[in-house]
DNA sequence: AACTAACCGAGACGGTACGTCTCGTCTTATG
DNA sequence: CATAAGACGAGACGTACCGTCTCGGTTAGTT
């Protein structure tokens, strides 16, 4: 929490960007949203905290989305899925791995990147893609499934993924992150119930 | 949505609230979020588009929220929940009407009541208590479900009902409303299928 | 200034104007000039603390101004002039009365009459009356000062009297109504020696 | 006054305060307060015809108040005083000058200005030092009487000179500004008659 | 070694919207 | 018909941010 202090200024390191403004300008943008909570955050308020020029925000993130977008990825960690060979106990560990996650504070981030999604066309763009990507990720929990037989072979993977997804960003967006493990359980079990072969 | 220009002014009707400005402002939101979008949508303008003081507005609706929820509850019909007896055809009609309702219009203005929800808490509350009712509504389809012995009894029907409103919600909020009635018929297979006692 | 609080409300008294009605609204707008200055003066305000309607005001006072004229005209004495048979005496007395009444509150009321004179046409020209008629009184002073052999009779009397008053005003305007009585004298001996006959 | 018209916009031009905005600014607000009186003068109606942002305007004239006094001060004349060796004519000219040069536009200025500081008290502090200060220029003619002795050694020059002002005031304050040459020269005579010694 | 080019901070600028205040008008319900 | 109440259209208040612009200073690469 200490303020250095001893940098005093950030200067030009010549006709490239500088990467501890960049750094310094995501961290202020990132503890705004977090400390201070949504309404507080604005590229002013950023480069204020940041100690940076405005010029120098809209050089590298022309609309609040990147930078939204910037500091969401920045946090991301690498891989969330598991494979533990069993399909329930997979979509237990997602759910409650990407909810636990959304509760440290990057949940604050990716509430804000859905709410701008829908102002701005540029934003809903990337959020769209993004939201496919994850889909073909977590989809591969449900071919694996498939694959080993677990589920049956026409059930829709990308749509199953979707429906974890949906119900995640339904409680990120109902301020209802307080999903224990028992209740992931549960969704997982209602979930892969139906999509298994009549034999299990 | 026929502009009179008649009326030329409204002005006080003594020490109560008038209706027709309630109206003629409600009209004016609605229309600025359909026609011109959100970032066309202010306070400022609903006054200029109804032709209306901005106290008048704030009098009435003390937050954007809340003029946004008035919005909506406006224009919902009364009920889109079928009862045909058999639960797969109950779902699917209700994600198709759901949807083809939110793609008329509907759908602009519960998505920018989502974003508000995202920066104001008082708008949150009352998504949240508008997200558990509906949740007790819908739930209410798989609640006959059970009772008709389609589904195993310990399914958790709010849960379900959940389920299908987040993927509703998932659908709007990345506008991919493109959702015809076999998807619709999928999702609705998917679902239940998995909920179903093993001898059906 | 003890608010009685046992009426509760003023009712109507028929198709006449209630009296009682008229001294709330004058105290109001007094009490609100006085004990919380001139930025808080307003018709709404003075309505509220008065427990009285908008348009009752407007009713009985068109304007800001004409309140103003009444609030300082209720609270005028009767005659402040002096006749001791000495100019510089009467003189003396008539500037010190007047300060001396204008540091009791009255001043505050007057200063702002002369304000909203500059920016309405109706007030000022009720002030210019006004100051027109004081200026007829105080030349009295003189008249009697010329009868008596005091001054010359070439003296024209009510400019003479316009130079108390408009010391007077000046030092009103500019807040300094800190004027003792040897002050007063001295004004009195500077104004009246040059009037004198060379004989006295 | 002539309107360019040419510029289409005004710019920043860095971080610093753009002179060209400054006088817009200030011509917009005399021309306002001279062409349409008082009551448009708003800092929303300056703005809108300097083509300004309000804030703009705030920034540098934090109160009403400010942007009154730079307009005035910026159309003062240097000096009104004359100095022919006659105090009877030095004071004519004065008082000549003075109505002639309020007659010219500026008195509609110094008039709100007078009003304002009724209201506000920063104003007022602003107004008391100028008035102090004309005091002492003023005051210096009376000086140059008495050490030619013209006048009586124990005249007060500040006291005199704040009767010439103050008469100048009250003709501005109740709009009598219809004062010509010879009414001017009888100011003159009464006032510095009784300041004579006895010999003169 | 001088020059160019881009970066950086700072902050002014024209705007728009915010949420609040007062204005003066209107209508009602009560007496 | 007077009154208290308060809604209404209008618009000004002073503030916050928006996104753009120019400045002066910095540092690296290119001549």
């Amino acid at each position: 929490m200490s303020e250095p202090e001893i940098d005093e200024r950030r200067r030009s390191i010549g006709a490239r960007r500088n990467p501890a403004t960049q750094e310094a300008i995501l961290d202020a943008a990132e503890a705004l949203l977090i400390e201070e909570g949504p309404t507080a955050f604005s590229i002013e308020a950023v480069a204020r905290r940041a100690r940076a020029g405005k010029p120098t925000i809209y050089r590298w993130w022309p609309s609040r989305g990147t930078l939204l977008l910037d500091i969401y990825h920045r946090q991301k960690p690498a891989v969330i899925h598991a494979d533990t060979g069993d399909l329930k106990e997979d979509v237990t560990l997602f759910i409650e791995r990407l909810i636990g996650y959304w509760r440290g504070g990057a949940g604050q981030v990716f509430r804000q990147i859905v709410a701008e999604a829908q102002r701005d066309e540029a934003t809903a763009e990337k959020l769209r893609e993004y939201a496919a990507q994850r889909r073909r990720q977590t989809g591969a929990l449900f071919e694996r499934g498939i694959a080993r037989g677990e589920i049956a072979p026409d059930t829709d993977p990308f749509l199953a993924a979707e429906m974890l997804s949906a119900l995640a960003w339904h409680r990120l967006l109902t301020d209802r992150l307080d999903l224990n493990r028992p209740e992931a359980a549960r969704i997982a079990r209602q979930v892969v119930r139906g999509l298994q072969t009549r034999e299990n």
